[in-house]
DNA sequence: CGCGTGATTGAAACCCTTCAAGTTTAGTGG
DNA sequence: CCACTAAACTTGAAGGGTTTCAATCACGCG
């Protein structure tokens, strides 16, 4: 990992402030002092279970996981994020506590991080953006809901079709076992899913 | 479901307020007319699925469960709300979109509901409340990652497990069938996972 | 009492995992 | 640029955990 410094460059960072925050330009350099781009190589830990790290991560560029690791080392994942998605591990941030989870990076990343005092200070000079952030907490908690009913009510293959519709980047971007990881079945089991899809799509041979 | 008020009966809602918002007990008339007490019997619906319910429900005295019906009719429990929790669907609150679960009631429920208009009264007289809101939602996504961890990575035994240490009073209080639904497995393969787990404790025979 | 709901139990079926082998792909160094 | 190696993906056979379906039992309530 190795920190640089260079708000100018953080394009996509700014666009999420603009966009979701409805923060002015003028008021971008109010804020560059609480911030620190963060560049990581693919392979490099941005958190690792067990340490406490404060920081929130914004991916400026790059692709990032959180995962759990089992008693029996198997791997679980919980979370991608790619560009303009922001991934922390929330015991530490919010609760001083041991990360619960690793985050590591699977593409060279470059990240944007900041600690709880960013957000003071924009909810300050900006007091409306106090909704805002709620209403991206809210999302996320629908998201999160949304995949505890996906994991609770569906079938292998439909967790698998409904990933590629909710995430067609990253199902070319993460490598197939990852993808398996993240919901829940063997690498083995998502190669014969893919196997049975592509027969129906391809062979309805009485059709042709 | 019937609708009441009386403020000074709802003293779970006013110990919840005390301690999360450190809310001062002369502030709370100013929230009185933003607060609806509602009652539900056992079977009654909070929210229905496709509805748009902007209300949000403190528990003041019962149980309800939160669940999806999938398209082979079954259902699915996401989230068990009894005293001094908060149960509301969010894709009807933040979102003004049809809602995406059920609440019913699994016993006689007493409810305080109230809609955003309350938080912002809240934040207004008492600013500090903003902080202890967000601590609330962070601390709820933590949970949610949690029990998509275990979806992942558990057997059904270990999740039974978790779940009677995680919430031993619902263990007692809601019926074994929906506890399995909430598990993501079958009342049988409950009923099965407790005949082992029995056979465990009290069966190791030669040990007696 | 009898009905309905919830819990249990058994047998067969199914989905997914495990383990093991083989194939393809990607990255590295000569 | 090819050769080599490791990692990723595929495929097969066997096994395990969970589901399904059906029957039985237990209990509470009108």
């Amino acid at each position: 990992m190795c920190t640089i410094n260079a708000f100018s460059m953080v394009t996509n960072f700014i666009k999420f402030l603009e966009q979701n925050f409805h923060l002015p330009s003028e008021k971008f350099d109010k804020l560059e002092k609480y911030i620190t781009c963060k560049s990581f190589s693919k392979g490099d830990y941005l958190v690792r279970q067990g340490d406490v790290i404060t920081d929130t991560f914004f991916i400026e560029k790059g692709l990032v996981r959180m995962y759990s690791v089992d008693p029996s080392g198997k791997e679980h994942i919980l979370q991608f994020a790619c560009e303009n998605r922001i991934v922390l591990d929330r015991s530490s941030v919010y609760f001083n506590k041991p990360s619960q989870f690793f985050v590591d990076a699977i593409e060279d990343t470059v990240t944007v991080s900041f600690n709880q005092s960013l957000l003071d200070v924009l909810h300050e000079i900006q007091p409306e953006t106090v909704k805002n952030n709620e209403l991206l907490l809210q999302n996320h908690i629908r998201h999160l809901q949304f995949r505890i009913n996906m994991l609770l009510s569906a079938s292998a293959e439909e967790r698998y079709l409904d990933f590629i519709k909710q995430f067609p980047d990253l199902t070319l971007r993460v490598p197939q076992w990852m993808i398996a990881s993240y919901l829940g079945i063997t690498p083995e089991s998502l190669s014969r899913v893919r196997k049975t899809l592509a027969d129906k799509n391809f062979k309805p041979s009485h059709k042709l």
